[in-house]
This record gives C-alpha cells, structure tokens and sequence, in this order.
RNA sequence: GCGAUCGUAGCUCAGUUGGUUAGAGCACCGGUUUGUGGUACCGGGGGUCGUGGGUUCAAGUCCCAUCGGUCGCCCCA
C-alpha cells in the first residue's frame, strides 16, 4: 500500500509544546487574576458570528472585511465568519441578552480569532488575544480604569520596562471629521511627492498616512496638521481628563499625535503600548473609545472602551521561565515490581510531589535514563538476592529528604 | 496580493571551486559477563538531500518551476 504524505497544519496556525506552551497559559492566567483585581467579569462569546456583525461594525470597506475574513456560508446559506476580533462581537452580545440593563459593565475575555493574512513573527492566521471592554460609560475615567488594567497587567507579566503607553486622541465625530478634512486637503497638495502605498491610503484612508514607514512620506506627513486645533472644547476636556487620570494613577505615557486607529469606529482615546523587541510587530496592546459602534449594529447610541493584547507577542516578551524541577524518578529494574512502582507514584503523588517512572527500554538503561532526567530524588526499585530493594540517590537537601522518607513509609 | 531569504536523519545543524559509499550532536534501540552504580563508554537502525524538470562525464551543491517555512511590505494586536 502507497504510503500516504502526512497533512500539513493550515498555514498560519500552530502547534504549541512545553515551553512555548506553558508561557502562553502563564500570560492567560496573569490577565485572569488582574482582571478580577480589577473587576471585570468573564465573558464567553461564540467564535462565530453572522458576517453582518463584523461588515457592519468595522466598515465594509476595511481591509479586515474585505480581504481578511474567515467567511463561509452554512448549511442554510447563511454567511458566517469566524471572528477577527472581539469587540465587534462583544457589542452584539451586549445587545442580544439586554446587557444595558447591568451598564457600565466591565468585560473580559481571551481566546482565538482568525485573519486571512501572510503569518509573519508575532502574526498568526489563528492568533489569540487577551480582550477587555467597558460598555456603556462616557465617562473619562473608564477609559483611564481601562488603561490601569492594561498597565497593571504588563508590570505583572514583567515586561512593562521595555514598553511604552503612546496616547493620542481622535476627538469626537465633529473634530475628527474637521480634522480628516484637513488631512486630505494636506496630503492632496502633496500627492505628487508621496509614495505609491500613500496614494492609495489618501482615497481610502487618509489617516494612515500619519504612520507611514515610507521614507518619502515622512516629511509631509511630519508636516501634516494635528489633531488639537480642530479638538471640540468636550473633546479637549475630554482628552485633558483621560491624561490628568493616568498621572494621578502613576501611568506613564506618551503623547503621539500620529496615533490613528485602523477600524472606522473609534472615537476620542486611541492607545497602544509599544515595543521595540518585536521586530515590525511592536503593538503589543492597543485599543481606544469607540462611542459608534454599537448605534452601527442597530443599537442605541452607547458609549464604549476597550482594548486587546496578543497572547502570543506577550508570551515571546516574557523572560525564560525556570525550567520545571521534577521531584522524583522511579527507576523500576524489575518488571516483577511495577505493582510496587505504581503503589510508590501514587504515594509520592497523593503527598504533593511530581513523580515519574521510567519502565521502558531495557532493564540496565532505566537508571541511566532517570538519573538523566534532573529529578531531585532518583529512587531505584530492584530485586537483590530475591528481595525487593528501595534505593533513593540525591543531594540532601530538606525536600529530598521529606520525599524519601515518604517513599519509605510502609504502605 | 508583493518582496527577500531558507528547505540535508524524528529534532538542531555541518557538507569546500560541482568529484568516491552524504556526516555530527541530541533522541531512539542494543551491548559494556547481577551492579549501592552508569548524567559514562562502545555499537546499531534511521536520509527519494522538500517536490518536478533541466545543464553536466558527474548535482545536496548550478539553472527553471512548484510546494512549504521564516522575515518584511500592505493591513493590523
């Protein structure tokens, strides 16, 4: 029989094992303990939703809905998406069960979402994100309980020092509008000199010139007017009180006023925490006030922050973890014994030791392959003259001893 | 969608200007004459050199195509 080629894991998704593993779970259990210091409830969402609920909230015309989206029609022709983010789905949660009743209410949640994009470092097809939202709040100081979380969070992961808070505002509708004016104004009278990405972003979305990687871009775009001078005197208020919040908690951030956000959503704060160790993937967490979103799925006009963290590019900025130290190696010599070794595990286990038994390969090499396996305790079960024999091997030290004196008690 | 770069054993990688039978470490299996020692030593199995064409007396090595990985652009966390 013709030997069939092994299947291939869909491009952009993977496979995690022992470290890489473990680093992942240490960053979802971190956000789990903050967030309950913090007062946010678990949220469970589905991973699929009716298309009309990202196509509508993210802008038909985003590149996410676009050209980026999961879609596949069911078994009754509807169009289903697999999620690209949370919020959007968040949103129609909080509409679907009548969660205004409980507003403001601070959620979060984690898990799996899905962009059809060129996986690259810190970019998955599937990737995962640590999610929270506060629905139904206007008030500034949502956004600055939302932003303490973010910075508690990393000062707990231990990798706040080499990443910054930059913070901008995109003011309400009327500045932001009267602003963009300006934008295309600005950058229409330069369109000759900008670069080819930078024309096509002036037609459809003319903000994202402010960031641009383009080296010819960068002096018209540093050129190009800020936001401030078209700040409505709510929106400056507003900015004014999200800034002198993060100082009263000791937050430090940075002001960039060429911080935009990519979906059309957002309002007033947009954030990111930046770092410089991700090679060209240095938001590590971002997100901003996004009072229009739920009025476009058909809701009431409800006022709403969140934002959203990469599991896996927190995970990559973690220090190394100490490798795991397992308390016990059984050595079992004897076949005849295996009764007695699992008799022993369970022991050892029921005391609160990690314990593993290596009973494979022939008998001589057991020893060798447990002595190699960093276990503070080696104990060997053999027969010797017909008798059972315990031996126990290790350094002496407090622990070692207690786990061989468990060992010996009589069962 | 575009660009760069890399695919050699289960894993991490050597492999010279193209030149005999493609190597190492780790992992796996066996042996080192019943042993309070053995994290050692010796040996063994395992490779269509990603795949398909081409150039050549000769291709892991050069050329073309294709598939896959990585990094970057676009976009975005």
């Amino acid at each position: 029989m013709a030997k069939i080629a092994p299947p291939q894991p869909v491009r952009g998704t993977q496979d995690m094992l022992g470290e890489t593993a473990d680093r992942f779970a240490h960053v979802v259990d971190r956000f789990d303990a903050v967030r309950r210091l913090f007062g946010f409830q678990r949220v469970e969402v589905p991973v699929i939703e009716p298309t009309a609920v990202f196509a509508r909230s993210l802008g038909e015309t985003t590149d996410v809905v676009s050209k980026e989206m999961y879609s596949f029609d069911d078994r009754n022709g509807d169009s289903i998406t697999l999620r690209p983010e949370f919020t959007a789905g968040i949103a129609r949660a909080y509409l679907s069960n009548g969660w205004q009743q409980f507003a403001p209410i601070k959620l979060a949640t984690h898990g799996p979402l899905f962009r059809y994009e060129r996986p690259q470092k810190g970019r998955y097809r599937q990737f995962h994100q640590l999610d929270a939202e506060l629905l139904g709040s206007d008030s500034p100081l949502s956004d600055v309980e939302l932003l303490c979380f973010a910075d508690h969070l990393l000062r707990d992961l231990g990798i706040a020092d080499g990443v910054t808070l930059q913070l901008n505002t995109l003011g309400d509708s009327a500045s932001r509008d009267a602003w963009r004016a300006a934008l295309v104004e600005h950058f229409a009278s330069h369109r000759a000199a900008l670069s080819e990405d930078s024309r096509a972003r002036l037609d459809k979305n003319p903000l994202r010139i402010l960031d641009s990687k383009e080296a010819a871009d960068r002096p018209i775009a540093d050129a190009a007017p800020d936001i401030d001078q078209f700040l409505t005197t709510e929106a400056q208020d507003f900015f004014a009180a999200v800034t002198a919040g993060l100082d009263a908690a000791g937050v430090r951030w940075q002001r960039n006023s060429r911080l935009v956000r990519g979906l059309d959503y957002y309002r007033h704060t947009a954030f990111e925490f930046v770092t410089d160790r991700l090679g060209a993937q240095g938001t590590v967490l971002g997100g901003g006030r996004y009072d229009g979103l739920i009025e476009n799925l058909g809701g009431p006009p409800t006022p709403a922050v969140g934002w959203a963290a990469g599991i896996e590019r927190l995970a990559m900025l973690l220090d190394a973890p100490p490798p795991s130290q397992l308390d016990v190696t059984i050595a079992l010599e004897d076949d005849a014994l295996r009764t007695d070794a699992l008799a022993l595990l369970r022991r050892l286990r029921d005391a609160g030791y990690n314990a593993e038994c290596i009973a494979s390969g022939s008998p001589r090499k057991r020893f060798d392959k447990a002595a190699k396996s960093g276990a503070l305790v080696l104990l060997s079960l053999a027969t010797r003259d017909g008798t059972k024999q315990l031996n126990a091997r290790h350094d002496g030290g407090e622990r070692a001893v207690a786990i061989e004196a468990v060992a010996r008690t009589a069962q």
